[in-house]
DNA sequence: AACGCGGGGAG
DNA sequence: CTCCCAGCGTT
């Protein structure tokens, strides 16, 4: 079978997306930094756990120059309960790096792909989706959704990790716009995956199943492909509860390696 | 190409 | 409880 996306399979997943996409807070924005302030978000974390930290963030960081020059420590304490604290970090250094390479007022962000990929913090993802979605630059967005989607829909067998994959899919999507906004139709393929081809789908109601290759040959459970899951080692240890006059000892690891720059108590990890 | 990073949800 | 998820920077 071809793998392309016809204009066909385009015109019926944005039917079905007008129908039932989600509201958001960020949807429809037309502020680029709101934008991008949700992809960073987005990244990790789940839409309902994001909308409480899209509001507290545009709050205190309401624009780019806000949080350019903000504190690292401020933006660190408004992240705080979101994980991966290194991207937090990443996005500070974006925006001050946007400040630095802003020329007038009127071109303050980048309005294509490659350069929003200059950006620190700004991957493959985040510079599809924030081009596409707030300057309807033709860029896919290619995350897990989207994979699962595609690997269903050409019977893809190859491991989804790969990025002999990643670049096929890639360039496979830039070819399925069809004349409609990238930004919704990038969203729309990534809700699709998110509430109608999960990991177990409900093909019945899918609007793509005339055209889905792994569901025509009931091999919907075969697609993706399992990966070989990677073993964890656990690490043993002990923490230390330092107490003196009211106070707590906490002690911030280095910046380098194992949990770096967080605060702990006073640990100590067996064989380290 | 492989790894580490932090939470939350599902089973 | 255990398992599963996922983009980016680093090595």
């Amino acid at each position: 079978m071809q793998k392309i996306i016809s204009r066909d399979m385009c015109n019926a997943l944005m039917v079905w997306f007008d129908e039932h996409r989600r509201e958001m807070p960020w949807r429809g924005s037309a502020d680029p930094y709101h934008i991008w302030v949700s992809e960073m978000m987005l990244q990790q974390t789940q839409v309902a756990t994001v909308e409480k930290y899209f509001h507290k963030w545009i709050e205190r960081f309401p624009d780019v120059f806000a949080l350019a020059n903000a504190d690292l420590e401020n933006v660190l304490k408004v992240w705080e309960g979101l994980g991966y604290y290194t991207r937090a970090r990443n996005f500070h250094k974006g925006a001050k790096y946007i400040v630095a390479h802003t020329k007038d007022k009127h071109a303050l962000f980048p309005v294509n792909y490659e350069d929003w990929l200059k950006v620190p913090g700004v991957g493959p993802y985040t510079a599809a989706a924030v081009s596409s979605i707030a300057f309807k630059y033709p860029a896919a967005v290619v995350d897990g959704n989207v994979k699962r989607v595609m690997a269903r829909l050409f019977c893809l067998g190859d491991s989804i990790s790969t990025q002999k994959y990643h670049k096929m899919l890639f360039e496979i999507m830039n070819e399925g716009f069809h004349g409609h906004h990238p930004g919704w139709v990038n969203q729309a393929w990534m809700e699709l995956g998110s509430l109608q081809c999960t990991p177990r789908p409900n093909c019945s109601t899918c609007p793509l199943n005339e055209h889905c290759c792994a569901y025509k040959n009931d091999q919907v459970a075969d697609f993706p492909r399992k990966s070989e899951k990677k073993k964890i080692p656990t690490r043993y240890g002990a923490a230390f509860i330092i107490e003196k006059d009211d106070k707590v000892l906490i002690l911030r690891r280095p910046e380098e390696g194992f949990l770096g720059g967080l605060w702990e108590y006073r640990i100590h990890i067996k064989g380290t």
